[in-house]
DNA sequence: TTATAAATGCAAGTGAGTTGCATAAACTAT
DNA sequence: ATAGTTTATGCAACTCACTTGCATTTATAA
């Protein structure tokens, strides 16, 4: 994507134009799967860690990324649709872990069935993580 | 439950019987949400963190116990059915998280709907998290 | 260009999770 | 019941991701 798009993205989302931002986002467009912060600072040395958690929370934050639940306890991040934003969040996707290289990726195309709840609860969202042997490593 | 039964439970899981195990064992039963290493530690003072974190192990190993991911990054554990097994794990069912007072329950009577995925994939298993507002906290 | 607000880098702290090892306790076999 | 064997426990210490404070730098608006 053209550094004008990146640029662009960032503007609607009423975030300041850094470098850090530009090449973080950059990545998550270039990447298939999912991004923990391990794997932002394995790319990005030239920037503190600590820049890079502050990128990952603004993008959070704006509705430009969403945080997929694992259980292994490191957070990992997969961009968001356009339908998305700082208000509403829209993730009704499925999101698959492969349990031979660890990837996880987003199957946008793979809506996540309705559930239904016991009398008295609410739905606010709904996450779904299948996990297997993706097709790369089958 | 009784201390019979307890002690019974353990050993069909060839586990052997302390009183970290037995009083762990006893609280998950009395608990209806799930529990995490630090609702452990706080309920059981007398047991070091440590002690709590390998019984929690040792539950996990032997099928007694399931994980259960979450956004939050602090794993939290669920009684597993009678049909569960070190080898065989079976959690079909869906995982409630309240937003209000942060409990996670196991919905065990709603069951994960089947789900596909795209061709070349292979699902070893499913995991289910819907979000909202509790009965009790509505 | 200057003023203001925000982002960055560095240092330092938190908290869950994990391992090694000596001691204590549970089980097994006399 | 006792002695021997195996396992669990407590303590210390470590890793790792995540998080915050603060001084400095940079981006944006006036
Ligand atoms: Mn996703
Ligand atoms: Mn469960
Ligand atoms: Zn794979
Ligand atoms: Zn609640």
């Amino acid at each position: 994507m053209s550094q004008e798009n990146l640029k662009s993205i960032l503007k609607s989302h009423e975030l300041r134009i850094t470098d850090c931002r530009l090449d973080v986002m950059q990545f998550f467009l270039n990447e298939k799967g999912a991004l923990s912060q391990g794997d932002l600072e394995n790319q990005f040395t030239q920037y503190d860690r600590v820049t890079l958690y502050r990128t990952l929370n603004s993008f959070l934050d704006s509705g430009i990324l969403h945080k997929i639940p694992n259980e292994t306890g490191t957070a990992t991040y997969g961009l968001c649709h356009d339908t998305c934003s700082p208000d509403h969040h829209e993730h009704n996707h499925i999101h698959f872990k492969c349990n031979s290289c660890g990837q996880i990726e987003c199957l946008d195309e793979k809506v996540v069935p309705k559930v239904t709840v016991p009398t008295g609860y609410k739905i606010d969202g709904v996450n779904m993580i299948v996990d297997g042997i993706c097709a790369t490593c089958a």
